[in-house]
DNA sequence: AAGTCACCCAACCGCGTCTCT
DNA sequence: TAGAGACGCGGTTGGGTGACT
């Protein structure tokens, strides 16, 4: 990061009400240092006295932005798991495009970070399934298809010291509804649809896996319309 | 090796809400 | 109560990078 961090940005021509350059773009990495100096020795808020008072050539919100999603101690950098995954598909389902208050359930993941991650991955799923991802279809698919993978995915790889979010029942104020989830695979039979059916061993759910850019290949998505003719 | 493409993500922008005077 | 400034949220953009040809 740093190496594209201390490039001058292009879009950098801006000025405050004082008629002070104000820079744009990517943080150098001695931005960085100052604004964490400034705010361990005088804590964060009031962002647009701060950012003056720091002597950084930025904005408030451009200081508040790069402290909150990047440079606060205990953000989580990395993968989502497919836990946190799990929980953003299921709190999306059930409050929309509220990206911070389903930050809020996730320690360590920003706002930025889920919404980026709702974007390039699950949206580029609705998209080659033509759906929007909003619809009652795709949201379908991914609550009888995506997150008991999801669950499955979790199960394989549950260990003492893998990260769990908001997931156990006293923390997590929404077990009900993944319980309901974790039924979702008597749904899946219900719809007289077997697992090997859709190829879920080769299936590629977050990227990682063997040579498949996309997780709805025309198989899968034929085993959708499927799924798609008996909800109807 | 060079060019092109697609993806990812950091950062910006606009706007609505909150807080203070 | 109204106005101004600060803050926070969601949408969008653009640059870096790796994959592919």
């Amino acid at each position: 990061m740093s190496s594209s961090k201390d490039k001058i940005p292009k879009r950098c021509s801006k000025f405050d009400e004082d008629g002070n350059e104000l820079r744009r773009g990517p943080w150098t990495l001695e931005e960085d240092n100052v604004l964490i100096g400034h705010i361990s020795s005088h804590g964060e808020g009031q962002w647009n006295s701060l950012a003056k008072s720091a002597g950084l050539k930025r904005t408030g919100k451009s200081c508040r932005l790069r402290w909150l999603n990047y440079l606060k101690p205990d953000i989580k950098r990395g993968n989502l798991s497919p836990q946190e995954q799990l929980l953003i598909l299921e709190l999306h389902s059930r409050w929309g495009n509220r990206w911070s208050k389903i930050a809020e359930q996730l320690p360590g993941r920003t706002d930025n970070e889920i919404k980026n991650y709702w974007r390039t991955r699950v949206q580029k799923q609705a998209r080659q399934l033509k759906l929007d991802c909003n619809s009652t279809k795709f949201l379908e698919a991914v609550r009888l298809y995506w997150m008991p993978r999801l669950l499955e995915k979790m199960e394989q790889h549950k260990s003492p010291s893998s990260q769990t979010p908001n997931l156990a029942p006293s923390h997590n104020p929404f077990l009900p509804d993944m319980e309901i989830i974790s039924t979702s695979h008597l749904s899946f039979d219900g719809y007289g649809m077997q697992e090997s059916d859709c190829h879920a061993a080769d299936v590629d759910w977050f990227g990682e896996e063997i040579g498949m850019t996309s997780f709805w290949n025309s198989d899968e998505l034929w085993q959708f319309r499927k799924v798609d003719q008996c909800v109807d």
